[in-house]
DNA sequence: TTAGGGTTAG
């Protein structure tokens, strides 16, 4: 083989020519084979050495076998003749190239696949499919399936993947549907596809399909379907899937419970979540850092800071998301010094740098609280990078809630060119224009995007009822009851308007709502899923809703008040928290 | 020895 290729691959190399090297071991002869390897001068001196460190113990030093292989690759009486690939050679090499992205190394890899004739191997053929996925290159990936002598069903699962990973949803599907034979992990290939790209109504469909099916439902296919709840939501599925695991005694990794966790924490059930973070025996860094951000995303600032504590007693070291997510709680609830506090606390005395997510943290604390100086200052000199859209975000945000005109314009447009293709930037503008009744200057935020042709992001919120997931978007009719939720609405405005309901109706603010603005503020899609809610749910019910934007002015309002008047808990997950509506208050104090 | 699952601010 040519040098090429072992001048980077040390690891692999190092089993290929070590096992050549033990099996033609010579018995030993010198006392100190570590000095003398870098005198070494021929292979047969080598392979004597070789055989004495092994003896000593250090076979497994990469410091001495490191000058052993480099003797082999690149010294002029080296010699790699010994050693010849077998079928558990590139597999190995090939996954090597995919950790860091090595495409030209890969490339040549596949070549000596090719020359030393292992084109009927399966799992080189499929290790080779798989690189390209990785690479994200499909085109290749086609060809070595499309020449494989045998494709099985890890050849098929891995092309579903690579379509999926390239955001090619539908073409995994005819994958999917070609294939000769499927397993459990190629169902769940083609339902984390679904997941990943949010077509949930297809992942609940085929794993419905997987059960009537009778395959296997391992805890991988469980991992997707619990991720799938989590996104929308769905509490009973989710509740199902954990009762599932339990009665068929799944095994329970770290990385299953942290999904469950998850699960829970971001379908409004934190005690759950908790119960199930309290029982587990071991616990992964992620599954504190999991823990935390539940606390942190209901506002139970305190709480998180706590189990932070309780982290740093048991040992587990805090990593950057840790930090993220104590940096959110404080946010959250609004505790300044102990944001501060944690911030210093990170570099101090865990040595982590703070990345720009920690700066958005600090700015979003400060400017929640209404610091801004402090935030501006944090943005424009203390930060040491160029702050980017997320961290300004922030700024103009809290800019817009303490009615900041001057400073929020002024980060406002910068953000707007930063990121030109989110319409949330283009949102938080024109709103900031609106608090101040620059109705002008609205309109030209609006002409921009229109002239961009940057569109608004289509809001919608999902309740689950009975093991059933409805999507409601404003305005829609698309749902079959949709007549008798209109109607159920229409009664529940009308309750409210007796409890002092005033529609925010507040002229211009109506129309950049991120909402679609063509439908009236009363059939906003939370509105209509609230109406569903209270139509189909026993009295005293909680009701559960996942919006993927954020909760709007007139329906926070509007929630409060039907809290109080029908005396039901709505709990609210929006785009950024939870909102606990009950008895005419929410749990965000307004934030 | 090969494919499929988890935590990430606003």
């Amino acid at each position: 083989m040519p040098h090429v290729l072992f001048n980077r691959f040390s690891r692999d190399d190092f089993c290929c020519i070590s096992s050549a090297l033990v099996a033609a071991a010579a018995p030993p002869s010198n006392p100190n084979p570590v000095k003398c390897l870098d005198k070494c001068s021929s292979m047969a001196e080598l392979k004597q050495l070789h055989s004495q460190i092994i003896r000593l113990g250090l076979s497994s030093d990469n410091d001495v076998m490191g000058r052993a292989i480099k003797i082999c690759a690149l010294s002029k009486s080296g010699d790699l003749d010994s050693v010849l690939p077998n079928n558990f050679t590139f597999p190995s090499l090939v996954r090597a190239c995919c950790i860091d992205n090595w495409v030209v190394e890969g490339k040549q890899i596949h070549a000596h696949v090719v020359k030393f004739g292992f084109l009927n191997d399966g799992f080189s053929q499929n290790n080779l499919l798989y690189m390209y996925v990785s690479f994200g290159l499909l085109e290749e990936a086609r060809r070595v399936f499309d020449k494989m002598p045998r494709r099985d069903v890890v050849s098929w699962t891995t092309l579903i993947s690579g379509y999926s990973q390239l955001g090619l949803v539908n073409d995994a599907y005819d994958v999917f549907r070609s294939m000769p034979d499927r397993n459990s992990a190629t169902w769940n290939a083609m339902i984390a596809a679904y997941v990943q790209h949010n077509r949930f109504h297809e992942a609940f469909a085929l794993f419905n399909e997987m059960r009537t099916e009778n395959v296997e439902l391992d805890r991988y296919v469980i991992a997707s379907m619990l991720s799938a709840c989590t996104k929308v939501g769905a509490l009973e599925q989710g509740e199902w899937i954990h009762g599932y695991i339990k009665k068929n005694e799944i095994k329970m990794d770290t990385k299953l419970a942290t999904t469950i966790i998850d699960m829970y924490c971001k379908c409004g059930c934190l005690e759950k979540a908790f119960e199930v973070f309290n029982e587990l025996p071991s616990k992964g860094i992620s599954t504190w850092n999991c823990m935390i951000g539940g606390f942190a995303m209901h506002g139970r600032g305190e709480v998180a800071i706590e189990l932070f504590k309780a982290m740093e007693r048991e040992t587990a070291a805090p990593d950057n998301i840790t930090f993220l997510n104590v940096l959110s709680a404080c946010a959250h609830s609004g505790l300044v010094e102990t944001g501060r506090h944690y911030f210093k606390h990170m570099t101090e005395v865990h040595g982590l740098e703070p990345r720009m997510e920690h700066y958005g943290c600090m700015v979003d604390l400060f400017g929640r609280a209404g610091l801004l100086e402090e935030a501006r200052k944090l943005v424009e000199e203390e930060m040491s990078m160029e702050a980017d859209a997320g961290v300004l975000g922030a700024l103009v945000g809290a800019c817009k809630i303490h009615g900041n005109i001057e400073l929020g314009e002024k980060f406002g447009k910068r953000l707007v060119e930063l990121d030109p293709d989110n319409s949330g930037r283009y949102v938080l503008l024109a709103n900031l224009y609106a608090t101040a009744g620059k109705w002008d200057d609205v309109a030209k935020i609006r002409r921009l995007m229109n002239d961009r042709g940057v569109k608004k992001a289509p809001g919608f919120s999902v309740i689950e009822m009975e093991g059933m997931v409805s999507e409601f978007i404003a305005g829609g009719r698309a749902h079959p009851e949709s007549r008798e939720i209109y109607s159920k609405l229409d009664e529940v405005l009308e309750r409210i308007r007796s409890l002092g309901y005033v529609p925010d109706t507040d002229g211009v603010l109506q129309d950049i709502d991120e909402e679609e603005k063509e439908n009236p503020l009363n059939h906003h899609s939370e509105k209509l899923a609230i109406a569903f809610g209270l139509l189909k749910t026993k009295s005293g019910q909680t009701i559960r809703i996942t919006k993927n934007l954020r909760v709007c002015r007139d329906c926070h309002q509007a929630s409060k008040l039907i809290s109080k008047a029908f005396d039901r808990e709505i709990i609210v997950r929006d785009r950024n928290r939870f909102h606990h509506f009950k008895n005419g208050e929410c749990s965000c104090n307004e934030f």
